[in-house]
RNA sequence: GGGCCUGUAGCUCAGUCAGGUAGAGCGUCGGGCUUUUAACCCGAUGGUCGCGGGUUCGAACCCCGUCGGGCCCGCCA
């Protein structure tokens, strides 16, 4: 079963109306660890709709969560706002520095993270219930719950400290108000009178919090525990770092059970890296953004990234070759008729649960409306993209006539952007040699030497247009009753140092005839020397 | 100090929860397509399932130990 459906099916053996819950932090941009978050509760919400049960998906902005130190992108300027909300805080412009002027327009530092973030949710067909976790404080949701820490602190405590098995300190208190400088860092609580906490800052400042109205906020270990509770979270996958033995969800489940509620079913997810750069980091900027990503990869691609590979794998992003594996992994199983493989006989029960899930996974791939697309592969397209400059001429090639579905459209449009990235492997790059390339000429046998003078003789006078090049390189390898795939290795050899290549005709005509030529002749000299 | 994930073919991985003769894709090699879209089709190649014990008629799978890799918690994320 896919792990979508066997998550789906631990919720409905829990009852049929659930709420799955997503969250990250804006403290930074976003990147594609992040979609990892939200694909995952998506689709787990999609198995859980399709296995018949009433489902919400949300997405929880964490915009209430203070600025924790000043990250490398940002301008020491920011060091002011440190302890500060992100959402009561400016965005940084393009130097990193507070950017005020928008920050009176409205836009706050979590706003100008979150913003771009959301167009690639769009585009990966990802549509959430967005709740900002700052804006819930301040409406009063936390109300019941907060007033439920406070009363319990020393239960809250109790937890935490069993649970974590860490100490926590003397005048501990399960509220973080705003001091007077509008940070929740170095603030000590001096009393509380349900609703009210009194509290002395770091500067000696003395100010009371209402904690109903969001004067404040919850630390994150019973933070998370009341947004189960107040939004009736009944599942949430977490990455691994909440879900070690004694994190935050471990004393979450317990604290829960104060605000009358049971802990969501749990999914633990393990990270995404960058092939071989290591983990995503916000703060180091070895981060490719889902929209970066998205400028390359088609929407339904980076879903099948998710999709077919289980929860607790970890990922290695690779813009490069593992790319073009995984693009064309798709459009082969695109491409499969999985009744007709189910049908066959005599399957063992693991091919059946193989068939089965690369099913599941491509279905949660597709965004909606799923278009009916060309099947050509990634690697083909991507031959395509640098041989023929005009997109018409590429739709020919496929034999797509008539109007051309949008998302081929995108498709080419990204593969245009990757090939001129540094993402694209120089393994799929079409080289063409300016020298004879030493290894190749080596590679060239006795057949190939006795074409290549007439080879050169005939392309010389031939018209240098696809069909005359083709013409010309066919009828002289049979004039010498040599295969036409024969003749062409001794081509691919001499002009891109390979044995075999994309179309040749076609790449010709956009080189100049004199240079290949030239090439040509003294690939011949050369290789007659050594 | 505590915990999690991971080790299977040259590469990427599936298979471990419900033990029953080792799988897929890519790669490589060979053939086909009598002018090759790096295409496509067919075939072949390839693994003492990290290591050592145990349980079992039978272990990649369960148990114990061990080695290697990645990571988290131990800072009010």
């Amino acid at each position: 079963m896919h792990w979508s459906d066997v998550v789906a099916q631990r919720l409905s053996e829990r009852g049929s109306k659930h709420i799955v819950s997503t969250g990250i932090t804006p403290s930074g941009e976003f990147h594609i660890g992040h979609l990892r978050e939200i694909l995952t509760g998506d689709m787990i919400s999609k198995a859980a709709r399709n296995a018949g049960l009433d489902v919400e998906f949300v997405f929880i902005v964490d915009s209430a969560d203070p600025l924790r130190k000043v990250y490398s992108f940002l301008d020491d300027s920011y060091s002011q706002y440190i302890g500060h909300q992100l959402k009561r805080i400016p965005p940084p412009n393009e130097e990193g520095c507070p950017d005020m002027e928008r920050f009176a327009e409205g836009v706050s530092y979590a706003d100008h993270f979150l913003e771009p973030f959301k167009q690639a949710l769009e585009q990966i067909d990802v549509r959430p219930r967005f709740i900002d976790n700052f804006d819930s404080y301040a409406s009063g949701k936390f109300a019941e719950t907060a007033r439920i820490a406070c009363n319990n602190a020393d239960k809250i405590r109790e937890i935490i400290e069993r649970v974590s098995n860490r100490e926590l300190a003397e005048d501990w208190f399960p509220w973080n108000p705003i001091d007077s400088n509008g940070s929740i860092d170095g603030i000590r609580i001096t009393g509380w009178n349900d609703p009210i906490v009194s509290w002395i800052d770091s500067d000696g400042n003395e100010g009371t919090s209402d904690v109903t109205k969001g004067e404040g906020k919850l630390p994150w270990r019973i933070d998370w525990p009341a947004k189960w509770a107040w939004i009736g979270v009944t599942m949430e996958p977490f990455g691994k770092d909440h879900g070690a033995a004694g994190g935050s969800y471990d004393t979450g489940k317990e604290i829960v059970e104060l605000f009358s509620q049971e802990a969501p079913i749990d999914l633990t997810y393990e990270w995404i890296s960058l092939r071989g750069q290591g983990a995503m980091s916000s703060s180091s900027g070895n981060t490719i953004g889902p929209l970066e990503a998205l400028s390359l990869v088609p929407p339904e691609i980076l879903r099948y990234l998710i999709a077919s590979t289980k929860p607790n794998k970890a990922i290695e992003f690779d813009t490069g070759m593992g790319l073009v594996n995984l693009a064309d992994e798709f459009e082969r199983t695109t491409a499969r008729d999985f009744s007709i493989e189910m049908d066959k006989e005599g399957l063992s029960r693991r091919q059946m649960v193989a068939i089965e899930d690369a099913k599941r996974a491509l279905e949660l791939s597709f965004i909606s409306p799923h278009e009916e697309t060309s099947s050509v592969t990634f690697r083909h397209l991507a031959m395509l993209a640098q041989t023929k400059s005009r997109d018409e001429d590429v739709w020919n090639s496929i034999g797509m006539i008539g109007t051309i579905p949008q998302s081929m459209i995108d498709r080419l449009d990204r593969m245009r952007t990757w090939v001129q990235s540094r993402h694209f492997p120089e393994e799929l790059r079409i080289t063409i040699m300016e020298e004879p390339d030493s290894e190749a000429i080596a590679l060239l046998d006795d057949d190939n030497m006795a074409l290549l003078p007439k080879l050169i003789e005939s392309l010389r006078s031939c018209d240098w247009e696809i069909s005359s090049i083709q013409n010309s390189i066919s009828s002289t390898a049979k004039e010498l009753e040599m295969s036409p795939r024969h003749a062409y290795r001794a081509l691919y050899l001499c002009i891109m140092g390979t044995e075999r290549g994309p179309r040749l005709p076609t790449i010709l005509t956009e080189l100049d005839q004199d240079a290949i030529l030239k090439l040509l002749n003294a690939c011949l000299q050369a290789k007659q020397e050594s």
